[in-house]
DNA sequence: GCTTTAAAAAGTAACAT
DNA sequence: ATGTTACTTTCGAAAGC
């Protein structure tokens, strides 16, 4: 009886000790990303259910906390990219992206790709680009979606494309390699993404 | 059912000659092995005709990638087992093929809006971000799908032509049934 | 899970011209 | 600015870490 007892104080303690460290780990690479407390919030949500649903057996708790918080930045509108998620933290890109769908598929969390409409506030603002240019990309990035030329595309290249035509035709235009540096892709995919999106569009030789 | 055309792109088999060998010895009788026991314990060994490379191990058994036939991939691993056979006379000349793989290509002729299939179809990963075609998963038969938004698909996880092309048509009809195509 | 092989799809990246 | 090469994803077998 005795031994019991002391095994399971001696296990209820190493459970509050990885949940401290994964609480901690959460803290870390929230402020390196800018997180809000709401976000980190929701991410200390579902890794407890993780926990609650015993899914970190053979996983690091690193890597549950990085794909719970890339959850969590997705399910609050407020998207990450994996490499995003990997540079803060110790977990490769690869094992976050396994871990993301590890977590969504046993815990039964739908979440629709990421809108490229999601990156445009946070592009926007580090670009210094006015409200006015956000609304024209989200236009923009919304008949796209309707005329399908967004599948396939990674949402920061088509968000970053569609902040590029809106800067320029509101007169605060940015230059490729700016948009590019901020939304993490190269000059060449804002180059290819706002040739499609000007020729399938309406859009006029305007640039 | 839809009839949809299917290209084999490449076919895994496996074969086991029912004796172990030695790869150091084998390796002589072979032209550009690529051996590396830290690295890997089977011996790469690409045939010229047809285009296929093989994996062989110590333990007598083999495995077979790149062909686009399943004849092909039977005549290369017979082809390479012939020349394994000239350093080492006890090799058996019968023994089992297996095909384990085949990955096959199509093309629905109807472009797909894929945040649109993710949504209505069942069993579905599609992650933009990280790879640009949409994974379909289907349990009869038991293959992957890749589909794109251009329309073209991908079918891998089939062990026979039929099982792959029926695989690419179900999923076919699946999104004609969702007015998804 | 990793290591090695091959192959397609379409997008993106890295480096060269 | 364009071109080439290469990596992302899916699958399976092999022997062993």
């Amino acid at each position: 009886r005795l031994r019991k007892w002391q095994r399971k104080i001696r296990i209820s303690g190493a459970t509050e000790r990885n949940l401290a460290f994964a609480l901690s780990e959460l803290d870390r690479d929230s402020s390196r990303l800018g997180l809000p407390r709401s976000v980190r919030e929701a991410a200390s949500v579902v890794y407890r259910s993780a926990v609650d649903n015993k899914l970190i057996r053979g996983r690091s708790i690193e890597g549950v906390v990085a794909a719970s918080l890339y959850a969590a930045c997705r399910r609050c509108n407020v998207p990450r990219t994996l490499d995003e998620i990997a540079e803060v933290s110790r977990v490769t890109k690869k094992e976050v992206g396994r871990t993301y769908r590890f977590l969504t598929r046993e815990l039964n969390i739908k979440l629709p790709p990421t809108s490229p409409v999601d990156y445009v506030p946070r592009f926007a603002s580090e670009l210094g680009l006015s409200g006015e240019v956000q609304s024209r990309a989200i236009e923009i990035i919304e008949k796209a979606m309707e005329k399908g030329l967004t599948s396939g595309r990674g949402p920061t290249g088509v968000a970053a494309a569609a902040l590029y035509i809106a800067s320029v035709l509101l007169g605060e235009r940015k230059t490729q390699r700016d948009v590019a540096d901020i939304a993490g892709v190269t000059e060449v995919t804002i180059r290819n993404r706002y040739k499609e999106l000007t020729e399938q569009l309406e859009m006029g030789v305007t640039l | 059912m839809t009839d949809v055309d299917i290209k084999i792109e490449n076919i895994v088999a496996s074969a086991s000659i029912g004796k172990d060998i030695v790869l150091t010895e084998v390796s002589k009788a072979l032209e550009g092995v690529d051996f590396n026991r830290e690295q890997f314990p089977g011996l790469v060994f690409k045939l010229k005709e047809p285009k296929t490379a093989a994996l062989i191990f110590s333990s007598g058994k083999l495995v077979c990638t790149g062909a686009k036939s399943i004849d092909d991939s039977k005549l290369a691993i017979k082809k390479t087992v012939d020349l394994m056979r000239t350093v080492d006379t006890e090799i058996p000349h019968e023994f089992e093929i297996k095909i384990q793989n085949i990955v096959a290509s199509a093309n629905l002729e109807s472009t797909l809006n894929l945040e649109a299939v993710a949504l209505e179809l069942e069993d579905t990963e599609y992650e933009p971000e990280q790879f640009p075609g949409l994974v379909y998963r289907l349990s009869d038969p038991k293959v992957v799908l890749l589909l794109f938004g251009s329309g073209k698909v991908v079918c891998t996880g089939a062990k026979t032509r039929s099982d792959a092309k029926l695989g690419v048509e179900r999923a076919y009809d699946r999104l004609s049934e969702l007015d998804l195509i």
